[in-house]
DNA sequence: CTTCATAATCGAACCGGTTCGATATCAAAC
DNA sequence: GTTTGATATCGAACCGGTTCGATTATGAAG
């Protein structure tokens, strides 16, 4: 591998005149920057970035830290925000915390000291120690997914609110009434945001919820499961259930299925999110989608103006919230 | 951040003497290690892994290389190596090529200037340029799923052509004849081997294939989706169809939904690979699927063997084939 | 022909570690 | 009481860049 010190050499400068021509060519006399550009050809030069990232203390890589890369709503984000590093010569390093806590941290520590120049974080946490953690954070840091109180970071996400809240209205306008909600962990923004939207839906049509309706399902998929059975067993069954994020609703639409109801026949299904393959699978759930490409979009934008210029540092944090997006499909009977 | 000298100063022993303290303790005497170690502790010391890996010159990081993370054969595969490589002391870098062979270099070359300690690699090429670039990556390397010929490498994956042949042998046994492929890019090994499954079994079984019954799916969704089509509008209609992938088999079912053919009653159909949420798709796919978690154990093993071992580093290229797994499912009918 | 500001280039220190040959220490062997 | 050999520690060079104050070259103004 040639260094900087060969190029040097050739060129006939100092190590230092070639550092200078290569990050400010403006700098530098037309002369010898094109003696140097020339000795960088011949000798095949590439600046080592483990040695430039320790020299500058900041390395031209970009962390995103999610809780489950497999989960498509990350996958446009993820792409986003690559492209629009890789525009910027920047690179991203993707790292999966399984959505635990502690494994984020270690991540962030390893980031940290891989001297990213910028985070994405997806937050999985929601105590004060968490919250002191993210706020500690040395790096110019844009959050998204799950706005957290007491963070004051970027933060992009969607409306979860209405989420909740266009389902809701959408079953009330079919004639439901009897509508089972599946929720996701009380502490999450996002979760509680959801059952939000859909108890004040139900409280301004002056429509009663039955305490029985509203079950737990953590957001995963074996407690969606077993939330979504207690929910069938019940003697006075719901005619609809609308699953918080997807992993719950398609858990619904299992324990539906082993336990011999048609959706939407039997009983109606909406969800929040989407999934890989929602189009083969019957019924064609309907549910509201987030725009992940826009996301991604903002949170690649947003971090890389943070990074790239001086007053970009210095901005003060900012929301970010889209509207999310109701798409129909054939899961839900009108009565 | 403290620095290697703040504790040398405080322990009042060299700079040399802390660092060979902390990656070789038993080459100091005791009352210096625990001077040291005490003087670790009360500045906070952390070793900075940017000047670490300069003055290595290799980290301690590994790099993996996929076409799709958000594709659940990575998944496994992704978390077998994470906790492997945590267990000893080393961090996992995800990268996405999209399947492109182009982006894969690119790739590839970021994460050799940062000097990673090995690699994990799914190959995306098939040329000799491509299987050039391969041999010259200077790292240990391991790669998996896509096997490529001229490659001297490490290799773990499946017996692709068994896959094959076990979903035809399924369906020649339930009585169809008259079964059509969806098959991937000829230049990919996986896709070929798959394939030759299929039309070995149906030689063996003196069954004569229609040419007409052969279509390419490219592995991708939107092309499953017109080769499905061109199956179906077939006056004479294959009774079966095997899907090469997860993809296409998925395309062929919304295909023939679309067209109001149902499955299994109208035809059958059969798939390689898993897909998330493959248990609430109605039917539920017939299939034959990768032991992922055991690929992704061997592939941690191999790659950090190499990494760790000066043997292990040494060792020729050795290749690991597993059997794939037959799930029944209800998608194909008895005629 | 100086004078002086500006532009171009340089040298040295630094980022935070590792490594290796040289030196110091000490106990056993002669 | 030396010699010897092993063990412990050290100093300096190095990994490959960046940065900044100092120095030299350039050219316009006086």
């Amino acid at each position: 591998m040639a260094t900087i010190r060969d190029v040097a050499k050739l060129a006939d400068v100092s190590v230092s005149t070639v550092s200078l021509a290569l990050s400010n060519p403006g700098r530098v006399s037309q002369k010898t920057l094109e003696r140097i550009r020339e000795a960088v050809q011949t000798v095949g030069y590439v600046v080592d970035p483990l040695a430039q990232s320790l020299a500058r203390g900041r390395s031209r890589m970009i962390g995103l830290v999610v809780g489950n890369v497999g989960n498509p709503f990350f996958g446009d984000i993820r792409r986003e925000l690559e492209n629009y590093a890789i525009e910027h010569d920047h690179f991203v390093l993707i790292t999966d915390s399984s959505g635990k806590p502690d494994r984020e941290r270690a991540l962030v520590e390893h980031l940290s000291g891989l001297k990213v120049a910028g985070l994405a974080l997806a937050p999985s946490g929601y105590d004060q120690a968490y919250v002191d953690f993210v706020q500690n954070i040395k790096m110019p840091t844009v959050c998204f997914d799950q706005k957290v109180a007491g963070i004051d970071r970027d933060f992009v996400g969607s409306d979860n609110r209405l989420a909740g809240a266009m389902l809701t209205e959408h079953l009330l306008q079919l004639g439901h009434r009897r509508i089972a909600f599946i929720a996701g962990p009380k502490h999450m923004h996002t979760a509680s945001e959801r059952l939000r939207g859909f108890m004040d839906t139900m409280g301004s049509a002056g429509v009663e919820v039955n305490p029985n309706f509203i079950v737990d399902g953590q957001f995963t998929r074996s407690a969606g499961y077993e939330a979504a059975m207690r929910l069938l067993v019940q003697p006075e069954r719901p005619t609809a259930i609308i699953g918080a994020n997807n992993a719950v609703a398609l858990a619904a639409l299992q324990a539906m299925q082993e336990l011999g109801f048609n959706c939407p026949d039997d009983i109606s299904l909406a969800m929040i999110d989407d999934v890989q393959w929602s189009s083969v699978i019957t019924p064609r759930i309907t549910m509201v989608i987030q725009d992940t490409l826009k996301l991604g979009g903002i949170i690649a934008r947003r971090i890389l103006h943070r990074i790239m210029s001086p007053e970009g540092a210095a901005d003060p944090a900012q929301d970010f919230v889209l509207s999310p997006k109701f798409v129909p499909g054939n899961s839900c009977k009108k009565l």
